[in-house]
DNA sequence: CGGTATCCTCCGGGATACTG
DNA sequence: CAGTATCCCGGAGGATACCG
């Protein structure tokens, strides 16, 4: 039997040092950019200037970082064609397929609680 | 006829106000201490200083703040005990409750994938 | 077309001290 | 015990210009 706390890489984690590898995975998501990136890519490969597009008003000195990002964490492949114009295509790799799973859910959860949340802030700020 | 700041349920929103929509609720989830607390609120009920402690190494001012958030977006309620030395209990309202199970999800979806995620980052950061 | 390079601003959040 | 009040700094990210 494996211990819950001894998954990851074979140490010996502590409650702590979970919270922290949780973290820095959320990091990734908690940016700016990386769920809209990830959500334009659920239904296809797309081209640089193409998710630019999509995901407007993004600059493309970020759409450049969250890709590079993306691609870090082994989210996103990135694929260059030597022709020209020059072409690159990004598309989701099987591991940021599971984590659009849990963003769809995330961005149905926020469209579903929006009415509420903002209704919730409105009276808070009432007071 | 529908006044587009009244779609809030997701009816007739354009494309890029869903995505504000969402960025708005996930910037919530995004800050730094938000989904910890989150997290340790998912048991029970428990006061400040308790949290406090549950989640190392945050500061009093930031749990503070996380905390009025939380409960300004209806996810927390705050009950003030009249006594000396003085008592507050925070605890996750129906609505924070649903985001739990979301959180909770990513949690185990940043555990499952850390290991892989650390080698992507090594592997991509080695050329 | 698909990027870097630079510069600059804003503010999230840590450290510290004080309070009802 | 459960907070505010200040001060301050690093870094996320926008604007703009340039490049292969």
């Amino acid at each position: 039997m494996t211990h819950p706390l001894m998954e990851v890489d074979g140490a010996g984690l502590s409650e702590q040092d979970r919270r922290d590898l949780i973290r820095g995975v959320l990091e990734r998501i908690g940016d700016k950019w990386s769920v809209v990136v990830i959500c334009q890519l659920g239904d296809s490969t797309r081209r640089f200037n193409e998710l630019r597009r999509m995901s407007e008003p993004i600059t493309q000195r970020m759409l450049s970082a969250t890709l590079r990002g993306l691609e870090r964490d082994g989210l996103v492949t990135r694929t260059v064609f030597d022709t020209k114009p020059p072409r690159v295509d990004y598309a989701l790799t099987p591991r940021g397929h599971t984590l659009l799973e849990i963003v769809r859910t995330l961005a149905g959860w926020a469209e579903d609680n929006a009415a509420g949340i903002l209704h919730s802030r409105t009276a808070f700020d009432a007071r």
